[in-house]
DNA sequence: GTCTATAGAGCGATAGAC
DNA sequence: GTCTATCGCTCTATAGAC
């Protein structure tokens, strides 16, 4: 702590926490840094001064944020449960994360809009999700007859897609549906149980 | 047509083509006017001749692609055929639509993003889509035990995120599974059996 | 209709005092 | 560390000639 009773955080992180909300609402263009100095409380100057400009900044929470939302997945992918147990609990935690995170989806997504941005390149992703225990048990369910075979993408993206798609299209979707805030979380509760039982129900379907 | 052989349209439709591009691409802040009208082949000047500033312009662009995005989806809700047929055929035109415009989705879903843009709620869409053939079929089949009773809107969702969110996470689905544009496009045509299999295994599924 | 030139505002970044 | 003041650039938009 520093010195006195300001209910603030040090400056650093107050910077850091208005850019992420500023950034995540707006995206990197629409996000100006006098709102996100507005925000935090303090002057464009400082801002510059912890993090050199509007881009380090921006990386800073990408890096941070990008972390989380596949990090968050990569874990589930590799737990050592039974498929079946694995896909609820999917869908229930990631659920449940992006509740508590609901502007991360579009901001993630929207960073790599037209290919773009390298910077996650590094990070071996490509491997990690390849090589997830997931893979290997859709298989080996497979073998054993257990459930029909499915490439291992197309069941990340028909999970990431129930889950994930009704936040990146949450405006419209309360729009339709007359959700507010509240309805909206029901909603999502709702398809905690509806897609997993959807994914299986295609798994298992004897064909 | 004009006078001669510059193998061009009139310049209004080569500023809307080009600004099309642009916005799509970049999104709103993302896009500069100068970008446009270098790629109109056309000087900032013009642009505001013809569209009075860069929001209008915008909402010209948007309002079309809008109309499209819905347009399409709401007239195949409504068409007077069986719910399964219906199904596939969703899926099937839909994924052809968006294979040709695949900058729409995101286009349409970054305007809406933290709620703002009410320039679409003019449209009667929540009416038109709550009243749809599709919400009766869903009711009436579930009465007669063909299906299991389910919302219509988690019905749309569903349908809608095992589609569209493939074109939003594009270029990190690319990225994951090696995909390039004929690898995207055949990953598309895969969808177009294994998503309506999905939605009807859930359906059919004795509960 | 189409151009050049430029106004006028907003933006990111820094110098320099405290 | 934090501030005020300001620079220099980029952006949208318009005036005015052709």
């Amino acid at each position: 702590m520093k010195k006195m009773a300001e209910l603030d955080q040090d400056t650093e992180t107050r910077i850091k926490k208005a850019a992420e909300k500023v950034f995540m609402e707006r995206g990197y263009e629409g996000a100006k840094i006098r709102d996100i100095a507005e925000e935090a409380k303090v002057n464009i100057a400082l801002l510059n001064y912890y993090f050199r400009s509007k881009e380090q900044l921006f990386k800073s929470i990408y890096t941070e944020t990008f972390g989380k939302f596949f990090g968050q997945m990569v874990t589930m992918l590799n737990e050592e449960i039974p498929l079946e147990v694995k896909v609820w609990k999917i869908v229930d935690q990631y659920t449940n994360f992006l509740l508590a995170n609901p502007l991360i989806p579009m901001f993630v997504l929207t960073v790599h809009r037209t290919g773009g941005v390298d910077f996650f390149k590094d990070k071996n992703i490509k491997e990690v999700i390849q090589s997830a225990l997931l893979t290997k048990q859709l298989i080996e369910e497979a073998e054993k007859g257990n459930i029909r075979p499915i490439k291992p993408l197309h069941f990340i993206i028909s999970v990431m897609g129930n889950v994930v798609f009704p936040f990146v299209a949450r405006p419209i979707l309360a729009y339709i549906g007359d959700l507010d805030e509240a309805g909206f979380r029901e909603f999502m509760e709702e398809r905690k149980k509806l897609v997993p039982e959807m994914i299986m129900a295609y798994l298992k379907q004897r064909s």
